[in-house]
DNA sequence: GCACGGCGTGTTACCGTTCACATAGCCGGC
DNA sequence: GCCGGCTATGTGAACGGTAACACGCCGTGC
């Protein structure tokens, strides 16, 4: 009978170097005390037999298994999938594999199911792409010990930290842009109503008119794609004072950009239009829109940075942080002065 | 000093229940002979309880993780993001975990980083999202018994199961669509030509072409966002044959609806646009676009579904399986007989 | 009456780490 | 010249499950 084939682990490694297996471990964990010549050794034995430790033990004993659990809702959409993508970005750099837990609805059933499931597989801790205040509060009932952060809009109690991008900001930017550039006022069309980043962006933009003393035209909201922004562009193109036209994101931009164009309305000689979320090919709408840019990378780094923050040092926590990036503006083909009278 | 809280393991449960540990994990892995009386008094036990079982112990003994790895590229592309969700959402209902772990590019150097992280996690399995045969080369370095299933393009060699759509298929459906039409032929504007899938997209157009015995005429590749399809777009413009074109994206297509609209030309009166991937938006671009639609919630079932077979039932293996996904064709607004001259 | 097989259950070893503790050697101070 | 403390290393026991095996009990066939 052939010898068995067998993976090599830590004792295969201890006994080539003549070391125990505890030296090993301790090469492996960057322990101090261990002779140079030593840790060579045993390294070079690592190498040689390809050892590779396995992680499945170490959680056992360490309780840290070095993964994070994401709990993420509409992830094929663009801002979603970014985050996503931000955040499995800085896990990775900083030694951590990501475990996704999709969700189909924003119930709080669902959110508990995902966390449930995370937790079974022993993440180190949970970030949930939180854009309704139902997600984070199902985050609260994450068993104790295992940290959670929310990042997205809904930044509502404090008991769950949270990352966000500053919707009202990013909406002042281009409120403020349109502004300067002339407009008398700006119309905005907004996102769906109960979802806090649309209330924060109309916030925004509303606040701005205010202290610009310009008048403020009732905000219209709907939804997140373009079918809303082409059947609200509709209503705007028709209305000669409309010259400005700040929209919730860049799909809603995209469908009001056509239905101007469909109104015979010329952006942006017209009409200036401005997005929020700089899509992958919002630079080549026609004409190329300026819009508002979230950090995507910098919210995955800061949401990692306050989960690890916590794991290393869990105890003596204080309140939980609520960090808020700040967007820029892109400025591009979609926003002029207004037309002379 | 107070009590130390612990975790509930099944030892616990094993002495509420009455039974030996031995016996809870029998009921916990469905083991057939447990008395029914038995089997209720450890489930009752469990749940007051709240007993969750640990998976670390678990994938320590089994060598199983109930978790599989999942290689990504550009996954904030719409295409890619699907696929990821398509296969999560699989892998979920199967009892599985997905693990991800991106590539920035797709050279092998970095495939093989990511199939190295997965596999000192345990995954039981990868599924990569292979657009190009250098992820499938670096897929084969993965350790023995690491079984990996390619899905997007790439379907090369003989060694890596595969799952894709079939483009050759949609191409022929939207080609077909708008001979049917009456069109006297079909243009293409194509995504990278080193791309497979744009290849098959490519030979599918081409190929109907030549059995319908229409003109063939040249095909343009060059990249898969808007700006290559506004670029191309501008051109066929100006040739009043063209009267009907296959884009191989619909963000391509988004593009060469933009030049069409700028030029003047009436869509789809004067020509008609078909695209590829059913993008969010792409029922709301004006007109809203007719296009094929990859089924990836389908490739997601299927890849794991190769995957799990694998698991089961690993030594047996026959040569790799390539299994192939029929896209459906989407008619929207954007299609219509050709103008009368 | 007894061997036998299946059922239900318990006992024990083992998976591959890390952690707590023990130990041996060395150095310096008094 | 001994002792205390530091350094480098080894030993044994967890961690929480599953697998292999053993064991008692029962019904069955001869």
């Amino acid at each position: 009978m052939p010898a068995k084939k067998r993976v090599t682990v830590m004792r295969d490694v201890a006994k080539l170097a003549g070391v125990s297996h505890q030296t090993v471990s301790r090469v492996l964990n960057d322990h101090p005390n261990v002779k140079e010549e030593t840790r060579t050794r045993v390294l070079e034995a690592m190498q040689s037999l390809n050892y590779r430790r396995n992680l499945a033990a170490r959680t056992l004993v360490t309780r840290r298994s070095h993964t994070l659990g994401l709990i993420g809702f509409e992830t094929t959409l663009f801002g979603p999938a970014s985050m996503l993508y931000g955040i499995e970005d800085a896990a990775r750099t900083a030694g951590y594999l990501v475990s996704i837990a999709t969700i189909r609805t924003l119930e709080r059933r669902e959110v508990l199911e995902a966390v449930d499931r995370l937790s079974q597989h022993a993440v180190d801790g949970i970030i949930a792409i939180a854009p309704k205040p139902s997600v984070t509060s199902g985050l609260l009932q994450a068993p104790p010990g295992l940290y959670c952060v929310a990042v997205g809009g809904a930044g509502d109690p404090d008991a769950v930290p949270t990352v966000r991008v500053d919707n009202a900001a990013g909406a002042r930017l281009a409120t403020r842009h349109l502004l300067d550039l002339g407009h008398r006022t700006v119309h905005h069309v907004g996102g769906p109503p109960d979802w806090p980043e649309a209330q924060e962006r109309v916030a925004g933009w509303r606040d701005t008119l205010y202290e610009a003393g310009a008048p403020v035209p009732p905000a219209a909201l709907d939804s997140w794609n373009a079918e809303w922004g082409h059947r609200r562009g509709q209503d705007l193109a028709l209305d000669p004072e409309a010259t400005a036209i700040f929209c919730a994101n860049d799909r809603i931009a995209l469908g009001v950009l056509r239905a101007l164009h469909e109104a015979g309305r010329r952006v942006p000689e017209e009409v200036s239009v401005v997005g929020f979320d700089d899509m992958p090919d919002s630079g080549y709408f026609l004409p190329p829109l300026t819009t508002v840019r979230q950090d995507f990378a910098e919210i995955g780094r800061r949401s990692l940075a306050l989960l690890l923050e916590h794991l290393v040092d869990a105890e003596n926590a204080g309140p939980p942080a609520h960090l808020v990036v700040p967007p820029d503006l892109i400025v591009r083909g979609s926003t002029a002065p207004p037309p002379r009278r």
